[in-house]
RNA sequence: GGGCCGGUAGCUCAGGUGGUAGAGCAUGUGCCUUUUAAGCACAGGGUCGCGGGUUCGAAUCCCGCCCGGCUCACCA
């Protein structure tokens, strides 16, 4: 027999024990005090002196290591990602509650109740009084100084993960404050959260690949959203002036440490505003998402110290020039000569050119947060031209640690405009750019109705998440990141057999 | 998709030039009533990712494949 047979075999043996012994192997309810992060905050400081036999406590938790002497034991247990240290004495539990106690193993999660002591060595413990077994493990916990350190596993079984590193644990709560942080600010400058359709009969809002899939009364394919942008402007349109949404787009393209097939954007829409009442109120957004988070506008990353409270803001040919790294740093006038650019790129049109020079030259090494603004049109076909040079528009990203967090612009509302714009993607369609945006004429027709001037901005969530908990994946700060399927588990089969016995 | 690195016990990892598969943790048994990487003694545990090939003999060399990581290309 193997050893992950015995093992399994062993546990539920000692389910039977555990019953034998009075017990639920999977108990029910438990009144507990207090949490364990509860007493380490409010004991901790506390001297052996200072804590007494009345100092009553009930609390449960997973069981991290144990250590059996005899006729005592101590263990640790873990609950929210921190540890408390339990000591229990026969001579205490009295005979049956040993016997379960020594049934124990690592991983099985129980509540005790007793009081607080220090030990001789000074760690603060639970003087165990009695123990209620409230459910078992049947696999092993990953190794108890080492943590899980397979990186495929810590992404396939997430759950393991958490219980063995506790860091990981506090991405994800950092995570959640950052979205609450978002929430709150937006909530508070009177913005209404709002959910628009993920499957959608035509994609647009962002130039990528969708996913296609199919609904069967309907008998018609539809796409997951890449971006819900038209849909939230439709909302502009109707009176909603101040519209978000904190949810999930799909783009059916590679993967990397940047790039997870579903992620998560914030977007907002706020009708009276521009491109440039958006740079600041996002200059404000962040700085305090990043307290928030963090409790500082200055994090580390990598190795830098990037400051939110100090975001540096450039036109895209300032930066091409600020940026600029070895032989032929180009003038003003240079970037802004179109035969300069197409002479610098294999792009057809100095518009694009631009933005591909701005990407390969500068993108990576925008490391300091960064809002970078004035985009050339052909780049951008739902955004407002400038008014004094119609072939930039109303645009700008946002940058921090090398990598693109934010994006937003001046909304075009002119429908004629937006007509020709969708004609002229839909050109470079014909051209074979699968990218190129589609013809939504509900959306023209909706900016037909009459639109207001408005500003709107993406930010994403799973990028600004990484560079706030210094996390290097993008994979790291997503719950359960995208991978090939598993081969075959086996337990059910591991299980159904040792069932028999 | 290309390049580089990796896959050995439940977990973390060793295994120059081919020669009977190792350690620590975890597991089992015994001892141990303030330990904490508890300790001591003994024991069990492996399709060395998968499939071919070379060889008297392959974890090791060769080929193919699968899975993962990093990286480049595309993208946010």
């Amino acid at each position: 027999m193997s050893l992950e047979d015995e093992l399994l075999k062993q546990r539920l043996t000692r389910i039977h024990e555990i019953e034998a012994l009075g017990h639920r192997p999977y108990g029910r309810r438990f009144e507990f005090s207090h949490t364990i992060p509860d007493i380490l905050a409010a004991y901790s400081s506390k001297t052996a002196e200072e804590l007494s036999p009345e100092m009553r406590v009930r609390i449960a938790g997973r069981l991290m290591t144990l250590r059996h002497m005899g006729k005592a034991g101590f263990a640790h247990l873990q609950q929210s990602g921190e540890r408390l240290q339990i000591y229990v004495k026969k001579d205490i539990v009295g005979e049956p509650a040993f016997q379960l106690f020594k049934l124990l193993d690592i991983g099985d999660i129980i509540g005790v109740e007793g009081y607080l002591f220090r030990t001789r060595t000074g760690e603060l413990s639970v003087h165990v009084e009695t123990v209620e077994f409230l459910s078992k493990t049947l696999l092993s916990m990953p190794e108890k100084w080492h943590g899980l350190e397979d990186v495929e596993i810590r992404y396939r079984q997430r759950y393991l993960d958490l219980i063995a590193n506790p860091e990981v644990r506090k991405v994800f709560v950092t995570r959640a404050r950052i979205i609450a942080s978002l929430r709150r600010q937006l909530e508070a400058r009177g913005f209404i959260e709002v959910e628009t359709p993920m499957m959608q009969p035509l994609y647009g809002g962002a130039t990528a690949r969708p996913f296609v899939t199919h609904h069967n009364t309907l008998d018609m394919d539809l796409y997951l959203r890449i971006a819900p942008e038209l849909y939230l402007k439709r909302l502009i349109v109707g009176g909603l002036e101040r519209v978000y949404e904190i949810n999930r787009n799909f783009r059916n393209e590679g993967l990397s440490t940047h790039h997870n097939p579903e992620f998560t954007m914030l977007e907002f829409y706020q009708a009276y505003t521009d491109y440039r009442g958006l740079m600041d109120f996002s200059a404000e957004l962040l700085e305090q998402a990043a307290r928030d988070a963090t409790g500082s506008a200055e994090v580390e990353y990598e190795g830098y110290k990037l400051d939110f409270s100090r975001i540096e803001r450039y036109t895209m040919r300032e930066a091409i020039i600020r940026f600029w790294e070895g032989e032929g740093c180009p003038t003003m006038d240079q970037v802004s000569s179109p035969e300069w650019l197409l002479s610098h790129s294999g792009k057809s049109n100095p518009g694009e050119a631009l933005a591909d020079i701005f990407e390969r030259r500068v993108e990576e090494k925008l490391i300091q947060p960064a809002m970078i603004y004035d985009y050339p049109v052909e780049t951008s076909p739902l955004s407002k031209n400038k008014p004094e040079d119609p072939a930039f528009v109303d645009r700008f990203e946002i940058y921090a640690a090398g990598m693109e967090i934010g994006n937003a612009y001046t909304e075009l509302n002119d429908p004629q405009e937006q007509r020709r714009r969708f004609e002229m993607q839909l050109a470079m369609r014909e051209r074979g750019d699968e990218e190129a945006h589609q013809m939504d004429e509900d959306y023209v027709r909706a900016l037909s109705y009459g639109m207001p001037p408005t500003g709107g901005e993406g930010i994403g969530i799973d990028r600004l998440t990484m560079i706030l908990t210094g996390s290097r994946s993008i994979r790291d700060v997503i719950l359960f990141p995208l991978l090939r399927p598993e081969g075959p588990i086996g337990l059910a089969k591991q299980l159904r057999e040792l069932d028999k016995l």
